[in-house]
This record gives C-alpha cells, structure tokens and sequence, in this order.
DNA sequence: GTCTATAGTCGGATAGAC
DNA sequence: GTCTATCCGACTATAGAC
C-alpha cells in the first residue's frame, strides 16, 4: 500500500478528511464516528483500531490540518524570508509581509480551506487541546514571523506587542472573506466566489495592507 | 410577571440565552433540549411547548442574537448618520465609519459577545434560514451603510462592488479579535482581554481604519 | 404551563469472528 | 485489519397527570 511523504495511506486520508469535515460542522461531541466512518467507506471500529478513540481521532484530524496548511504556506514562507533577508529596507520587508498575507488570502479564498476553517474557528472559539496541535504547527510561527517585519517597517515606532495586534488586524482582512462568507455573498450578490472575485478580494487586501504599513512607516499623518 | 420591552419573559429569556450558547457551541443536531432546559431551569416540553420544536428555539435564539446585537449598535449608528449627514465633506464620512467601527470593535472585544459569534459564525459558514434572520436583524443594513460610506469617501474611485469588498476588509480587522480569539491570547501572551488590551485593540483598528481610508481618498499614492 | 413517563432511535465503546 | 454483534446510555418527541 502506497504512502504518501507524510506517512499517511489513502485510506487514513480519506478517514481524516471525512473527519475535519464532520468535526468541523458538528464538533467533537456532535459529530458521530459511525457517520464519519460511513462517509470514508469502513465500519466505526476502524477508528477505534486506528485512533484509539474519538477524541484520538480528533487530535488526528488538527495535526492533518496543520501538516496542509503548512504544505501550502511552505513556498510562499521561503520566498518571503528570501525577499526579507534580500535588504535592510522597510521597502523589502513590507514586500515580504505582502508574500505571506496574499498568499494566505489566496489560501482562503480557495473552496478547499473551507472544511478546515470551520475545524478551527470551532478551535479558536472554544480551545480544546487541539488546539496547540494547530497553533503549534504554523500559525505561531507565522504570527511571529508576521511581527517582526511589522516591527521592523515600523522602524522601532511601534513595539512588539503593538506589532502583534497589528498583524492579528491585517490577517483579519483576509480571515473575514473565509469566516464571513455567507455575509460576503448577501453582501455581494455572488452566487460563489469565482476566479475574478477572488482577484477582486486579494487585490483589495493588498492594496489596503499597503495603506497600513506606510502609515506604520509615517508616511502618513496619524 | 413583567416583561421586557421587546416582550419577551425573564423565563424565556434564560431559556433563549441558554439556547444561544449551547447551540453555538455544539449546532442544531449536537445541542441537547434536555440540556438547554436543564441549564435553564426547566424541562425539556417546556421548549416544546413554547417553541414547538427544537429548531422552533433555534430560530428564537438567531432572532434574540439579532435584537440584541441591534440593540447595542443602534446608538452608534443613529450617531454615525447624524456626523454623515452634518457635511458633504469625505472628512465627516470617515469620522461617521469610523464611530461605527469602534463601536462595532468594542462589542466585539466585550465577553458579552463571545456566546453570540460562535453562534453566528457557525451561520456565516455553514448557512441554514436562521441567517436570513441574522442578516435581516442588522448586518445587511450595516454593510451596506457602511460600504455607501466608503463609496462617497472614494469621491467616485471605486464602484459599489469594489466599497463592499473594502467594507467587508476593514470589518475583518474587528472580527478577526473574536473570531480568532485564541490566537489572540496565544500572541500576545494575554489571559484574557483586559480593559488596557481592548483600548489597544481599538486604537489599532481606528489608526489602520484612517491609514486606509486615506488612501481611498488618494492621499497616499497606491 | 410545567411536570413525569414512555416510545423509538442513535450514540461510543468493546468483544470476538475471520 | 476489517467486520458484525451487543451493551448501555442519551437523544427527540409525544402523551397525559395536575
């Protein structure tokens, strides 16, 4: 049986996946594992072999999360510490932070972080251990990473703690289009968010994180 | 038994609160009315009877959440109107956002609110008709006031389409300190949002809100 | 109006066949 | 490893006492 680089079969696969989305609609007690293991083809005690419990296969589901949201930030995190390192500027560290948050929209925006936003905003909310399992994964390293170049475009203007809220405020313009998305297709008419909307949303995040860095920078009046 | 303005019983009214919270915690299916009653103080037919059924409370519960959340708003947004309509100027019509925004922001960082998001973000991504209800109570309104704000501080630069995106973004970076909430604290290293935190929280809304704002009216160059 | 009692379904965990 | 069978508890809804 074929495994992937992760060390997970298809089968294991297909039970995650069939999990983050029952867990994320129903949560940990609503969800039920007879369903899960339904939808994934197998019988319940297929879990109960695998993941020991439900809540085993809970934790599971978070470390899948984490293991693909890395798998597609991964690039765009090099090539943004790339760009970072390239100079001292201000100019190249808001490029950098730029990388990261489009391509963190485009991530959003995306049908497929759909189940597993869900998974987590249920973490966010209502913090399980779970949650450290996501946290710990690449959201911390991110939050962090996000932070420095605030504090470095701001040129010592602001200090770190201001610098988190800060990132934290600029992540949620692009968190908001994931997490509100019912509002966003009332608000916009769109049956769906299609390839010209999605470049509608990106191209504002951008435009408006730009905003925000050069008044970080003083290049506007406060 | 006296009854509040809107007509609603003290009875009712714990029984709905207790619905509000265990329904956003665990959704329609996962919620238990035997649990809500308990918790409440009653029985489970009560909820039959006054309801008749458990979506019947469902619904009771979206419609709570959008009277009380436009109780809390509606000051700000009588006020808000009153600063648009004093001048034409685009100057009066960011200070008209901007008071709708912090207000906005401050329900959110208030605990009160912590019940309510959870069971509204479970509506904005994973929609039933109790977001018709939600959005019809308030959101629908607030977006596009606020987007008719955004329209006329461009001064004709961006269409309708393109306000409500920019609307929605400037929104996200109030919602994302709810919504991601345990992010928040993992960041900052905070227990819990304490009164300095959520003046800080604001403040960085209101300033990235200006810098923003600015831009749209081409103050700074894109 | 609020309660108890009951019917019928479905839940997780486990044991054991193969 | 994957399945069936079973245990026992919890669920919604309803009927009916008071």
């Amino acid at each position: 049986m074929a495994r992937t680089p992760a060390g997970i079969a298809p089968i294991d696969d297909r039970l995650l996946n069939t999990a983050i989305d029952h867990f994320g609609r129903q949560g940990l007690e609503g969800a039920s594992t007879r369903a899960i293991a339904a939808a994934a083809g197998t019988t319940m005690s297929s879990i109960t072999y695998h993941y020991g419990s439900k809540q085993g296969l809970y934790l599971a589901a978070a470390k899948h999360i984490a293991n693909q949201m890395g798998e597609r930030m991964t690039p765009a995190l090099a090539a943004s510490e790339s760009q970072s390192r390239a100079g001292e500027s201000s100019e190249a560290a808001v490029d950098a932070l730029l990388t990261i948050i489009d391509r963190f929209a485009e991530m959003l925006v995306h049908p497929e972080s759909a189940v597993w936003a869900r998974f987590i905003v249920r973490e966010q909310m209502e913090p399980t251990e779970a949650f450290d399992v996501l946290y710990g994964g690449l959201m911390g390293r991110l939050v962090g990473y996000l932070s420095s170049l605030v504090v470095r475009i701001s040129a010592g203007r602001c200090d770190d703690a201001e610098a988190r809220l800060k990132t934290l405020a600029i992540v949620g313009q692009a968190l908001v289009f994931r997490v509100a998305r019912a509002t966003l297709l009332r608000a916009t008419g769109w049956d769906d968010v299609a390839p010209a909307g999605s470049e509608a949303i990106r191209r504002v995040i951008r435009e408006h994180t730009r905003a925000i860095l050069s008044s970080v920078r003083g290049d506007i009046a406060p």
